[in-house]
DNA sequence: ACTGAAAGTCGTTGCAT
DNA sequence: ATGCAACGACTTTCAGT
């Protein structure tokens, strides 16, 4: 993945759509002070140089009655590449884990889990974490509230 | 917000809204299998249910120089009201700050914060985070790798 | 690189079931 | 709730600058 010149244009392009993914062309145009085709070919150089990764609906976990978010510490007992590369294989297939990083500090990895309430997390936690290989640790911080939630980069 | 019922259009409407936001009605009809009117209906109430917030690019970061993630661990000093409120206020507004949330446990806050580089990260912490009132303890944990990073709710 | 126009596609609405 | 049909708007391509 290669670093590559970003002008005004581009950035306001992508500011926009990271505002609004579904705008239109035309809109997007106007905004950026762009002729609708200039703009169009721009959007599609972002996408194949993979600048932009995808496009996606945001959905409200609170309507949608997904309201526990919980973070997750995990210590692995051996470091060893297999056992964590199977760790993170599972993990990545659970699709209550939203986020899952691995960490500096105390734990191996921190994940964020997304399920509809306290009974939901023990079950994810028995029947997918705690019969993971090679657990050490496992220590649970629940989201209170949620200040701020968004994959906004800074441009 | 209230809950509502959801039937299996419904689910399949916001699961591939999910995987591709800028999908077309049209496909997006022919994939859960309804007639493109009847699916543009369901996603307009969807919509105005609340139950999708809203649609975003979702951009590279490590294409795009941001590559750096930090999970921030934040205590206050006193869990005052308001210096709470101005903490979440200011902590807001900052663009590195991704996501933000009170939780249990030894913290009262933890960050996500994302930037290009550690000396980046050195002047977030300088000048935004230690300038703020009533901060009683810091402590970063680095993100060494992603595995997983999306917003997909389980549906 | 950009603009403007042309052609095809799509979103959106109204109506009937 | 659904499907069909029609109009207007949009995306996308291409030639010219």
């Amino acid at each position: 993945m290669k670093q590559f010149e970003m002008d005004t244009y581009d950035r306001k392009i992508l500011h926009h759509l990271q505002q609004d993914g579904r705008i239109s062309n035309q809109q997007l145009a106007d905004n950026v002070g762009l002729s609708p085709a200039a703009c169009w070919r721009r959007v599609r150089a972002l996408e194949e140089q993979g600048a932009i990764a995808g496009y996606s609906a945001l959905l409200s976990p609170e309507v949608l009655g997904q309201a526990m978010s919980v973070f997750v510490l995990v210590s692995l007992q051996r470091h060893h590449i297999d056992s964590t590369a199977e760790f993170e294989q599972q993990v990545s297939a659970y699709p209550e884990v939203l986020q899952c990083f691995a960490v500096t500090g105390n734990a191996d990895f921190v994940l964020r889990v997304v399920v509809p309430d306290m009974s939901s997390y023990d079950r994810f936690l028995n029947e997918k974490i705690f019969t993971l290989q090679g657990i050490a640790q496992v220590h649970s911080n629940f989201a209170l509230r949620e200040i701020k939630n968004t994959q906004h980069l800074p441009l």
